[in-house]
DNA sequence: GAAAAACCTAGGGTAAACCCTCAATTTTAA
DNA sequence: TTAAAATTGAGGGTTTACCCTAGGTTTTTC
């Protein structure tokens, strides 16, 4: 009996070069994919899956999200978290929520198999990268040890535009006169989303959208 | 003859994926991956290579400098990028650097085989999205013709640190404390990084560090 | 081993971002 | 259809970022 795996990324190329590292394996087999973290829960309602390799970053919904819900309803699934980002809130954040293992985009196949065999076998499996970032984490003891991820509030239409029109370096001025709209009422958005994404400045607003891709 | 393939791309797991696909195929023959761009150069002195799959943001020496660099002594060589980017900046400028096509990330394993066969043909090849971003471009006529890349200029060791606290939401007056100097410091040194960046502000300072990944 | 370049350091002045409070109108959802 | 959420905008102030210029120091380069 083949594990059944799903796997859920943005780009294609990826998740069909994994599907087909993971189809040459006589065990696994591949039986979908999916784009965004919406259309996974979709999957899992007409498809019988084992295991699901997930993107942290997914657009959408992202993987955090996803993990959570899905366990919910189907907890005997096993997920594995692939991302290319070693940050300690995702990681910490994604276990919370029922992952049982976290590799990154920068480790090999070999070890994206053996992630796959421990996980089936009901262990966990860490890059070594992602297990030092959790010790480091540990060690620092969490001054702000509730600070890490706040699943990022949903973003209000207007102050997605606003964000756009930052991150492309436009001056709150020059934002205001695109919109058509009064300086003070962008100041206001910058606020909201300052707020909203938890972050101190501008750098920190375009840092986390980024990261998050809250513009796709 | 196989075609001798080649892999330049820093996640090893994308590149292991595509190398999988690729060995499928009886005339492609996957014979080396690159995790860096200053590798390549590398590589080739030794290895017989016909066609490089290159990532447009590498770490170390990104893809456009490559493309440049291994074309003026390997003109035979054909080159097609990929990214996850689909930026006007970056497909015109590698381009002109004598890359073959430009397919991206999120497009799926027949675009990538199809983009393969027709540059082994000695035709182009790019995503459809690519041509409608070049297109566009090309309306638009340029009013900022020369102001695409500049591929940046090297940063200092010392504009590195304070780019990087920049990137992490501190402000100058705090990163003058962590490194010992004078506000005013800081300040030049933001300035230079401004200017070498080409950014506006700090929104493009922290957008263009994550996107050519400055800080790896 | 001296000239040239690159780097690190800073000052003064201006522009932009950020903060707090408050409130009217419009849109969305229960 | 009414309560909640979103959009709009104001006053008034503090902090931070950005621009231009420039001297001293290290590092190349010939």
């Amino acid at each position: 009996m083949k594990t059944k795996i799903l796997i859920a990324d943005d780009h294609s190329m990826f998740a069909d070069g994994i599907a087909s590292i993971l189809n040459e394996q006589e065990n696994l087999e591949v039986i979908g994919k999916c784009i965004d973290g919406l259309s996974v829960e979709g999957f899992l309602e007409n498809n019988e899956v084992d295991l699901i390799l997930l993107d942290v970053n997914l657009p959408g919904k992202n993987g955090i999200e996803v993990c959570k819900d899905v366990l919910k309803v189907y907890p005997k699934i096993h997920i594995l978290a692939i991302s290319m980002h070693n940050q300690e809130s995702y990681v910490s954040e994604i276990l919370k929520n029922g992952a049982k293992g976290y590799i990154l985009k920068n480790t090999g196949r070999d070890e994206l198999l053996q992630a796959i065999s421990s996980i089936q076998n009901g262990e966990t499996f860490f890059s070594k990268d992602v297990t030092e970032t959790i010790m480091r984490g540990l060690m620092n003891e969490r001054k702000a040890s509730n600070a890490n991820i706040k699943l990022i509030p949903k973003i209000t239409r207007r102050e997605k535009e606003v964000l756009k029109l930052i991150v492309q370096e436009h001056t709150t001025q020059e934002i205001a006169d695109k919109l058509y709209i009064a300086l003070k009422t962008v100041e206001s958005h910058r606020s909201s989303l300052l707020a909203k994404l938890n972050a101190r400045n501008t750098a920190g607003l375009v840092r986390i959208t980024i990261e998050n891709k809250l513009l796709d």
